[in-house]
DNA sequence: GCCAACGTTGGC
DNA sequence: GCCAACGTTGGC
């Protein structure tokens, strides 16, 4: 099993959104950047889990698990003009775009912030998600880096 | 293939 | 709202 964490701005779609959903499960539609679809459509896998991490908001933080249930396929919004995600370069035949099927594991005891991640700086020096600049919506998390992470939830703040 | 212009992401 | 970082687009 692998782990990965999975970009999302609150606004749109929540943690609490996917704990609200029928059976806590959201198909992880509308990715746009290749490097990102490479991952959803060849790495996840059936049984990973993820960081559910919520961006673009004054507190960014990690604010739960989730759990791939569906491995990638191609992302039908491409194909469906009415979508903000349409690509009128994608097709069934060629369909450029993928998606995986999530479903929430559990909501983190508290929301580990991005603030807090970066005051581990030291230890957390490879994670992709504190790299300058990062604006990959899915990415990998290794073992350790899980560990660590996790680790902080029971830990005192900062 | 180069690269400037432009749009988007996302933290602050 | 600002701006740095980065990906994409399109002219050449």
């Amino acid at each position: 099993m692998r782990y990965w964490l999975l970009k999302s701005e609150p606004a749109s779609f929540s943690f609490a959104d996917l704990t609200a959903a029928p059976e806590q499960l959201t198909s992880w539609e509308g990715v746009r950047n290749y490097q990102a679809r490479n991952f959803l459509r060849h790495s996840l896998r059936l049984g990973d889990q993820a960081f559910f991490y919520h961006s673009g908001t004054a507190n960014p933080a990690i604010a739960g698990i989730v759990e791939v249930v569906r491995e990638g396929y191609p992302d039908g919004s491409a194909f469906d003009p009415a979508s903000p995600y349409y690509d009128p370069g994608a097709s069934p035949d060629q369909p450029r775009w993928y998606q995986v099927d999530v479903r929430a594991v559990r909501g983190l005891d508290r929301p580990i912030t991005l603030a807090e991640l970066k005051a581990h700086g030291d230890a957390l020096a490879d994670f992709a998600l504190l790299r300058r600049g990062n604006r990959l919506s899915v990415m990998p998390v290794t073992d350790a880096q899980w560990k660590l992470i996790l680790g902080l939830e029971r830990g005192r703040e900062g």
